[in-house]
DNA sequence: AATCGCCCCAACCGCGTGCGT
DNA sequence: TACGCACGCGGTTGGGGCGAT
């Protein structure tokens, strides 16, 4: 599977695009879509490649696009999005609307990890360089974060998936449509669609949320497409997630033994549901065995996977209620149970509507959703039972050490940047 | 004012992957 | 199944800006 290039380099220009260039592709692009970004160029007048084309369009020329210096809650998410999900840049960008990947690369590079470097923890492991691993709690700790960042890692890769199938979407209706980019009856694409589609209990967009879990042992993540609904499968050492991309972008976990949810503090006002008030639960009951069965699903109003992995295997559960709507209870919960690793993990989210401040809702809530979970949350644990376990109960101090280990790391982070201005020499 | 060196960021490059044929 | 195309992602680069000397 060879890979050509992308564009003959002949006679194309390289380097800094000028006012002229930008003009043609905006002109092109406002009032075509993009297509094909290959065929682009040679449509629109320029003498590019597709791919600069499309660099300088994702990176510069879209409209929904935030310049300039970023916030210290838009540094807060960037460090704690990097602890979980290393230099995923496209993953942490989508919790940062306005901002591409390349810019939070470019500012983590150039600001962040100099800072954390001075701090002296370590940019890459997010660990005080004073401290190392050494000890069964850290190293607890440590596979604790791991297990959790990849579960983020798989919603993240989700939801960007998401985005990029609302851009889609929207560029397709923007090509028909042909409104006006930059007119104020125009919103963003990509910001206006990823809103409206959080829209699906009743639309034909999203027609089903569909998850399954298993466990198994590549230790490699891989991502799949399925017929229809575009699904993703990403595995871990310990397990697999597979979802549709149409799965709403952001789940709150209550308990898989009730659904009993606990409400936050958080102001985050993810999803942001104008549509029905449908209560659809999902519940998962899939294999952990290292088989990668994908489950059954049933929709309606209760909808369920059952996973058919071999006797004596653990089951996973996962239930992920729809209830999208506005200061409704969102809840996600799952339990997991197998290869050795088992936890649970609960939380829940009230979105609240206050204002239009959608930046907010993405920036925050992660954030608080990151820092409930961990620091808050009693059944998340890597080491004992899940909430029916008996484990969980005969090992509590090991496990609040963890979950102590997990707060102080993520307040330690967050007091040094709250505690730090940007421009400080501290931060 | 001229030069130097560092910093920043827009853009490039190469790779991985999904999809169509 | 194999192959090629198209696109997205992450690492890297190079040139402009700016402060120090």
């Amino acid at each position: 599977m060879g890979r050509s290039p992308c564009c003959d380099k002949v006679g194309l220009k390289k380097g800094p695009w000028t006012p002229e260039e930008d003009q043609k592709l905006l002109a092109y692009i406002e009032e075509h879509g993009h297509g094909s970004w290959r065929a682009l160029p040679a449509k629109a007048g320029l003498q590019r490649c597709g791919k600069s084309c499309r660099l300088r369009w994702t990176n510069y020329l879209r409209p929904d696009i935030k310049r300039g210096k970023f916030s210290l809650q838009e540094e807060q998410t960037i460090i704690q999005l990097h602890a979980l999900l290393g230099n995923r840049w496209s993953a942490i960008a989508t919790h940062l609307p306005k901002r591409t990947d390349n810019e939070i690369k470019n500012y983590w590079n150039t600001h962040l990890k100099k800072r954390l470097a001075k701090m002296g923890i370590d940019p890459v492991t997010h660990k005080s360089k004073n401290d190392l691993l050494s000890n069964d709690s850290q190293s607890k700790n440590a596979a604790n974060l791991s297990h959790m960042a990849q579960w983020e890692s798989a919603r993240l890769e989700a939801e960007a998936r998401l985005v990029r199938e609302s851009k889609h979407r929207c560029c397709s209706f923007t090509a028909s449509n042909n409104p006006p980019l930059n007119g104020s009856a125009s919103t963003p694409p990509a910001q206006h669609q990823l809103r409206n589609n959080h829209h699906y209990n009743n639309s034909n967009v999203f027609k089903a949320a569909t998850w399954s879990i298993t466990t198994g042992s590549s230790g490699i993540w891989s991502k799949s497409h399925a017929s229809g609904f575009h699904s993703v499968d990403l595995e871990s050492p310990t397990s697999t997630l597979t979802f549709s991309e149409n799965a709403p972008p952001v789940m709150a976990a209550g308990t898989t033994t009730t659904t009993t949810t606990t409400t936050t503090t958080t102001t985050s006002k993810h999803l942001t549901n104008n549509g029905n008030n449908n209560n659809n639960m999902i519940e998962f009951v899939g294999s952990s065995s290292a088989s990668s069965e994908s489950g059954i699903v049933k929709e309606g109003g209760e909808q369920e996977w059952k996973g058919f992995g071999g006797s004596g295997n653990n089951n996973s559960v996962c239930r992920l209620s729809e209830n999208y709507e506005e200061g409704l209870d969102n809840s996600l919960s799952f339990n997991i149970n197998g290869g050795g690793t088992s936890w649970t993990h609960a939380h829940s989210l009230k979105t609240t509507t206050t204002n239009n401040d959608d930046d907010a809702i993405v920036e925050e809530g992660f954030t608080s959703l990151l820092l409930n979970n961990i620091s808050k949350d009693p059944s998340f644990s890597d080491g004992g039972g899940g909430g029916d376990d008996d484990e969980s109960g005969g090992s509590g101090s090991g496990i609040s050490e963890h979950y102590q280990d997990n707060e102080n790391y993520w307040h330690i982070i967050l007091n040094l940047v709250n505690s730090s201005p940007s421009d400080s020499p501290m931060f």
